[in-house]
Formats: structure tokens, sequence, C-alpha cells
RNA sequence: GGCCCCAUGGUCUAACGGUUAGGAUGACACUCUUUCAAGGUGUAGGCAGGAGUUCGACUCUCCUUGGGGCUGCCA
């Protein structure tokens, strides 16, 4: 049959214990830029087969992530398309029916070891430095006396009859053909006792049944893909095809853990990354366009994207670069909008209230606009626009300087400031300037003691916006009071 | 240990037998400049190693080395 002519369909199924992780964010967004590119389905499955695990608040989580990233699906728990339902744990019977058959077909048996006995089996193995693999007691037990003993209430898996020595052979989709002898596999389990599906038999049952065309997932999967295969030809299922995406890793180069800072979508969006510059980032993790753009919308990628420019090597989540997208991002932000954004994080560090003018709101975003990557550098980069300034004395010294000298610059400072009539910074600095001259010091020698002043700080943005936004009040306060902390 | 996968600057990548090995990020320098950013310009930095194949290999093959994944009654 012509697998050309068949509708896309693929599918991301994460199990839902625990927010949304990068790695799955990247797969699913693989699975929908390849789906959009070609006319195709995507599918969200949630595979909630581990009952214990699975929660309703990680399957919200997960539902968060996705739309916060931009990406939508097209079926799923929520969204019916007629290959429902789309949770694991509501489809028992559709796994019952098919591991009856596998029964049936002697594809699959009973097995009565208990997980005891196979654990010592299992450590007996490990200390004699051999290779632990099930040694296939029940794998020979009849049908109709396992069912009986099962019926009798003894507690027994399911096992994967293995053909032994079988060659499994299939082409993925970024990384050509992969041979793999059945022999690397001993006979694993698939339904736990009571026939609750283990992940690799759920998956084949699903992935069969609700039409998916490929299946594209983290190259961790490999070894799995060829047990599935297995599952696949004991079912007597048509193969859908295959594609093992590279993993993401951390600076030691392992699979992304927590250590790496953040890794659910989640954290991402707490430390005040814009989705886009996540989606566009993460789709570089693996991918290129082939032509050196890298700042691209969701539905460019979706222009570009083709499975054969898919990475096959891993790759290491840069942090570095996300948060100078980042930046690329926050620079393109119109000023309500970076406003709306960054209010939230303002708020939460005790810094503005809903009293807060929002004009004046406004005026201090656009001195922070180009230099924040991320929101959360907010507060700590810029509270002296918002609360009293604290700092050392010492701060305000400069080279060459006197102390009184330079407490006798600020006071004049402070008279040039007060005849300012429009509190504009291009007035502001028309005046300073030409006290600079007129004193005859070096611009920078008067206004670092005056940056200092007014922010405390000896990075800032440029010194008379600063004050502009500061305002005439507050500005000359502030002078003041470093007047006074040179207590000449 | 076994099986499988991978291998271009620190990092993300372009190159699909013939290029001075390109871009981005990061680093450094210069520039702009009142500081910090942003911007501009420039510099350093790479085909893991070894055999083949070929007139010619980053590109193809094999080996070595290195890295990763899997090896659950988790997914």
């Amino acid at each position: 049959m012509s697998k050309a002519a068949k509708e896309v369909r693929v599918r991301i199924a994460p199990s839902p214990t625990g927010n949304l992780h990068i790695g799955n964010a990247r797969a699913g967004l693989f699975n929908y830029l390849f789906a959009r590119s070609v006319g195709g389905k995507f599918i969200l499955r949630v595979d909630d087969t581990d009952k214990e695990r699975s929660t309703l608040d990680a399957e919200d989580a997960i539902y968060k992530g996705f739309e916060w990233l931009g990406i939508d699906w097209d079926e799923g728990p929520n969204k019916d398309g007629g290959y429902g339902p789309y949770r694991q744990s509501e489809r028992s019977k559709l796994y019952a029916d098919a591991l009856n058959k596998m029964l049936e077909d002697g594809n699959a048996y009973y097995c009565f070891c208990s997980q005891d006995v196979l654990a010592e089996k299992r450590t007996d193995a490990e200390k004699a430095h051999e290779i632990y693999r099930y040694d296939e007691a029940c794998r020979d037990i009849p049908l109709d006396e396992a069912r009986k003993r099962v019926a009798a209430g003894e507690r027994a898996v399911v096992r994967l009859k293995i053909p032994r020595d079988l060659s499994i052979v299939f082409t993925d989709l970024v990384r050509g053909e992969i041979v793999v002898n059945s022999s690397a596999f001993d006979d694993f389990v698939i339904a736990k006792p009571g026939g609750d599906p283990l992940y690799n038999f759920a998956t084949v049952v699903d992935d069969h049944l609700m039409d998916i065309s490929h299946v594209l997932r983290g190259q961790d999967h490999l070894t799995n893909t060829s047990k599935q295969i297995l599952i696949y030809h004991a079912l007597g299922y048509d193969l859908p095809e295959f594609g093992h995406l590279p993993l993401i890793l951390d600076t030691k180069r392992k699979k992304l853990s927590k250590r790496a800072g953040a890794v659910y979508i989640g954290d991402f969006q707490e430390q005040g990354f814009l989705p886009e510059a996540v989606t566009n980032f993460i789709a570089l993790l693996g991918w290129a366009p082939g032509d050196n753009r890298e700042k691209m919308t969701l539905s460019e990628m979706v222009d570009a994207f083709k499975l054969e420019r898919v990475q096959k090597s891993d790759a290491i989540f840069d942090m570095e670069k996300l948060m100078w997208l980042n930046g690329v991002y926050i620079r393109e932000m119109d000023i309500p909008t970076l406003t709306s954004n960054l209010k939230p994080y303002l708020k939460n560090a005790g810094l503005v209230d809903d009293s807060t003018n929002e004009k004046w709101l406004e005026s201090v975003m656009v001195l922070e606009q180009e230099r924040i990557r991320m929101f959360s550098e907010a507060p700590e980069m810029f509270e002296f626009f918002f609360k009293d300034i604290e700092y050392s004395p010492k701060l305000l010294q400069v080279k060459q300087k006197e102390d009184s000298e330079i407490s006798k610059a600020l006071s004049r400072v402070k008279e040039t400031l007060n005849l300012v009539d429009e509190w504009k910074a291009s007035e502001i600095e028309n005046s300073c300037r030409a006290l600079v001259s007129e004193m005859g010091w070096k611009a920078g020698d008067l206004f670092m003691p005056i940056r200092i002043a007014v922010t405390g700080r000896k990075a800032t943005p440029p010194l008379f916006e600063t004050i502009e936004v500061l305002g005439r009040e507050l500005s000359l306060s502030r002078i003041d009071k470093a007047i006074g902390l040179l207590k000449v």
C-alpha cells in the first residue's frame, strides 16, 4: 500500500507526570512543524498508563505549556477528531482486545514469576557481571492452563513472545537504516497483572488505531522502536514511518536535568522568556532552515521545515544564546506590550502597584528595553526608579578629585537643575554640559557622581533620560542626599 | 558489561566529492559614547585520529577514540 497517499497524522504523547519538559516541548514542536508543513494533523495524546504517577494537574500543565508556546493541536482529550478517547486511561477495552489477540495467537503469554524472585535473579546476574534476561520460565505454559490459573486468582503479567534471532529493520527518517536483532531483547512485559498495558504495548495499539503515519520522537526511544516493531508484527499491524530526533543535552552532555536551571516550559515562562523566543530557539536545536536565518516566527518555521534537515546529533542547550535571542525579541516589542509583560515582575518585587502611573511606567520601559534579556532581570536592574537607593559613598568619588570638590560640584549641579525650566533630557543635558565646560571638568568626571547620586549605581541607562524619568523632585533630593553623604 | 545511535570552532549550525570551510552565539579588540546596554567593524577559534575509495575528500567505506541513549511489572 502506498504510504505517500496516506494522510499525515503525527502525535506527541507526553505522560502527565509533571510539567511540560523542554524535550517534550521540542518533540511536540517538530511534530507540529512537520504536520503543518505538509497539511497533516497534529494530535495530542495523553499517555497516562502509569496510574501511580499521572495527575490531572500535570495534564493541564502540559496543555498550558503547549498553548503558551503557541503550538496548537488538531485532536486531543478536549478536541475530538474521531479517534478518541485520547487518554490512554480511557482506552482499556482497546488494549484488552489487542492483548487477547496476541495471547490467542500465541504471540504473548502469561508469566507467573514473582517480582521478588525475578529481582533476585537480576541482582545475582549483576553481581556475577552477567547480562540479565528473563529466563522464559513461563514461555511455554499452555494458554488454557494459564487462564485457569489467572481465573483462580494467580498474579500474572503478560510478556511478549519474542521471535528468536529475527532481524528487525526499519528506515529511520532522520538516521537511515537501523538494524537490531531480536536477541537483544528478552520477553519483556507488555501488561501488568489485571491487564493494564505498559508503555510499549499501549503506544503501538494507539498509534495504529489512531492512524498515526509518522512517529517522531526523541532518540532515547530508538531501542523502544525496535521493541515496538515486534509488537506491530505480533498484532499484524502495518508499520508507520519512524523518525528519531536528537536529544537536548545539558552542559554536562547529559539529558537535560533540573540542575541546568530551567527544564520545564513553565520555568522559562517564569523567568521572563517570551514564548516566541523559546519556540524559535528550541527549533534551532537540531534543525536549521539552511539559509542562515535564525530569527523566525512559527509560521516561517512551518514554511521552511523539512524533516530531512533534522540533525542526527544531540544538541547542548546554550542558555546564553537563548538569552540573546530573547533580547532580540524584547527589543522588537512595542512599549505598551513590553510594559504589560514586565509589570507582573515589578509588582512581584514590590516595586509597582496598581496606582503606578502607566505613562510614567512606559517611560521607564523605554530605558529598560534594550538592556534586559529576560523579564526577571528587570526588577534588580531598575529598582532605583521605584524605590529608595542605598550605596556606598565611595562610589561618589572620582579619581583626582577631592570629596569637597565633588560635593561642591554636586551643589552646583543642583542649582543648575533647579533652573531648568522644561524638565526634558535635552534641556537637562544642555545645562549640565554648560556647567561642565564652565567648571573646566571632563564630562565623565562630573556625570559619574551625578549618576551615582541619582541611581546609586555605575551602570545605568543614559543619565539625562534617567534624570528626566526620575523627575525633578526625586533627582534633586537624591543629589542632596549624596552631598550629605560626602560629609565635607 | 551488552545492544543501538552520534561526531564541523566553547555552543547552535551551513557545506550534500572540487569553497580562502560560511553564519550565529559566546570571547577579545576597536568604534559610537556621560556609564551600561544596543549598534557598527575587526580578531582569535573547527572538519576527533588512522587507514582506505577517488584525479580530488568535512563530505563515501572501515577501524580506533570520544560522547550519548537504552538495558523496569516508568514513559
